[in-house]
DNA sequence: ATAATAATGAGAATCATTATCAATAAGGAG
DNA sequence: CTCCTTATTGATAATGATTCTCATTATTAT
């Protein structure tokens, strides 16, 4: 989406939807942080910047983005949902159950093997990206 | 733990824990009923036979069931955590976003190759079992 | 049986998220 | 540019899941 034609005024011209300063703020935070961010952490990095922007908004906001495929929302099982951009290299996310820290993984070989197997084992359809694993990261493991 | 030979009554036996009425209605309800169960759910499948156990004591009880390794905390993204007991065979779960059904899936080549390849690549330890995966099932496909 | 204390139930408290609603502002028409 | 329609907003209340509090109860070692 970030690199369509028609960018971002356009992104929001379809179906009545309009190009507010909450949504160009949204995206906007999300493109600079990257990373996978909580719909706090984005109300807060907005708040910043521009008082006046209620958590309400961005919560609507986040859940119509992911309507519309710019963001996908992310649960790595801490209670809070996070968000990150579609669009780039898919990516895997290791998260370590032990310090929580979440380590993306741009890896396509096994991923799309893994993606054929379960679609003609199972006939279910993985998803490009988002893919969360759990386990044990290589810093702790050392520690124990 | 199923079949460990000290049995349901030593499983708490260690570092002072008590083999009390709730505990053993919790780890019955989810031998009994399999699946993943949410914290409700598990409370009301005992508040129909047993009055008098608290929603607190059910998750007070998971959360410490989860600590000795005995059951898994699930999040398949509902906003609800749900249990299952640890142990049988390994299985992934495939999610499907549209119907939201869990499919268990029992497959061990794949997975223990890609476990391999996520240690050797990354030092990344992948958990045993509790691994789940999103995206469209067989069914959700076919109406679309 | 008794004492020590782990565990409990009930309800309050917390945290993330969603709904409500009057006020505001985006964008098309003139 | 101004006016009008209505999508969107901010503030706040409401909800739902989970955790905390604390006086009471029940389990276990003795």
């Amino acid at each position: 989406m970030k690199g369509s034609p028609e960018g971002r005024e356009g992104m929001f011209r379809r179906e009545g939807m309009r190009n507010t300063l909450a949504r160009r703020l949204i995206l906007e935070v999300l493109e600079k942080e990257g990373g996978h961010l909580s719909a706090a952490e984005i109300f807060f990095l907005i708040r910043s910047h521009h008082t006046g922007i209620g958590m309400a908004t961005v919560y609507r906001n986040l859940e119509l983005l992911r309507k519309m495929g710019v963001v996908r929302r992310l649960d790595f099982g801490e209670g809070v949902g996070r968000y990150e951009l579609i669009g780039g290299e898919d990516h895997l996310h290791l998260v370590c159950e032990k310090c929580g820290r979440v380590w993306n993984v741009e890896e396509k070989d096994y991923l799309g093997r893994w993606r054929d197997f379960l679609f003609q084992n199972f006939g279910f359809s993985l998803h490009k990206g988002g893919i969360s694993l759990y386990g044990i990261c290589k810093n702790c493991l050392k520690e124990e």
